[in-house]
DNA sequence: CGTATCATTGACGTCGGTCAATTCGTGTGG
DNA sequence: CCACACGAATTGACCGACGTCAATGATACG
């Protein structure tokens, strides 16, 4: 698990991206094993981040791009007035920070929800390695065609979905997306590092009628939801609630 | 502009991609003069479609890429009982179709809302084509992240803005958009071949709710709406209200 | 234990939805 | 040129899902 070197966001050794956990899932599985050098040696290193550390902000150019290693983080932007709206919850694997003009300030901030652990790369030259690799650049392609899928559901969502739904059309995905990853073991308990204001966020909702929704998710019998942990009880009803195709979750 | 060659949706002569019209704006932008050849031989040529046609459907396996050379077209996604959520708003240049499993069936539709002429690839030489052209690969990554941008305001729309906000943002945005495709050209007049219903289901809100914002925004002095034309009468004042920053909207 | 953060709940307000009638605009056939 | 049809725009009356405000509990942590 995270060894803590340093107590402030420090670098940890480079680990080896043999030893990856996340490869397959993350841009180097468009690598074969001859050609991991290559990046390793365009990696900065790993670097280990508390929680509620802020990744990037909103304004501010960024010089790096990572790579999520272990850990939540999230994705958001801020109003004038301080609506929040939170963009994305990023899991183990998903490539952070990939932006048109690399050298423009962010559109966005991303903040660390749990402790965390990240591989650096500098964003200069990121095009150079997909230029050299061109499987990286199919793979990013890749990526973000998956992504954009996930986007199109969290319109659909929020455009068009009723709270209820919303709220279980968040909880059955984000069970989907750990099973993706961590397969069968994942059973009904799941970590949720994120608080009800955090889900009001994503979902376009305050945070009391967030409250309210789970407890009727609750009383259905549908979920349970204590000390920031999640127990899907009924996948598949949580599932026709949330109108959830499961036949459109790409498992590219 | 668009010559009828057959009535239903027919194929056209391959212009040839020299000729391109949107050539810097789309994904061809990423090759050089001598490379187009290339390109072209991979092309199954132009198509003309009819205002209202279905470009592909949500559960279909799709065939083919597009690149959109003239006329309007909208993705969409329909829920079971038939709310429907307009996704995106495609321009000549946009790039329609591309999914991260080119075999499975599409997550969503699109629909052509005006007369419109799109440039066909067939799919299944797409990942060939950017294994040749590294460069294509990665201009590809560069329209998906602006993409991406995008959806970012849009998601900030549907979940923080109010109606009034997410209308004037809807407006002032496309007014951004056509000019960066069509320059100082855009005046204040705007054809906007959309029903309130559709721009209802865009944003979230019902075309009654709509009309009654237009209203608002037309009382405001900020826009006049007639016969489907828009009038952008106060750009900044819109973007005000809309929350517009346009140092944000990337010319990449 | 004292403090801070988050969850929970009730009372009430409002933004945007629903329903339905009327008007407008455009195209069509006579 | 007019009568009609049809889809879209517009408007009013009313409703309800979700927001706001505020009080109370629960939990964690130093």
């Amino acid at each position: 698990m995270i060894k803590h070197v340093t107590p402030a966001a420090g670098k940890m050794m480079v680990n080896p991206c043999e030893a990856c956990e996340v490869r397959e899932f993350g841009i180097c599985a468009a690598l074969a094993d001859d050609e991991l050098n290559v990046v390793q040696s365009y990696k900065t290193g790993d670097r280990v981040l508390a929680a509620g550390v802020e990744l990037y902000a909103q304004g501010e150019p960024m010089r790096e791009l990572f790579n999520l290693l272990e850990g939540w983080v999230f994705q958001y932007k801020l109003l004038e007035d301080g609506r929040r709206q939170i963009l994305k919850i990023l899991l183990p694997g998903d490539f952070i920070g990939f932006q048109p003009n690399l050298d423009a300030p962010m559109d966005h901030s991303a903040q660390v929800l749990t402790e965390a652990r990240v591989c650096v790369f500098p964003r200069d030259h990121i095009n150079a390695l997909m230029r050299e690799h061109p499987s990286l650049a199919i793979r990013l392609t890749q990526m973000m065609a998956r992504e954009d899928q996930h986007v199109r559901e969290q319109i659909t969502s929020l455009g068009r979905r009723t709270a209820r739904e919303r709220v279980a059309y968040f909880l059955i995905d984000l069970f989907y997306r750990l099973r993706l990853r961590h397969g069968e073991a994942v059973g009904a308990k799941i970590p949720l590092p994120l608080t009800q204001e955090h889900v009001g966020d994503l979902l376009g909702l305050t945070s009391v009628h967030v409250n309210r929704t789970l407890r009727g998710l609750r009383e259905d019998g549908l979920i349970d939801v204590k000390n920031r942990t999640l127990f899907v009880l009924n996948p598949d009803g949580l599932a026709e609630v949330a109108g959830f195709d499961e036949t459109l979750f790409d498992q590219t």
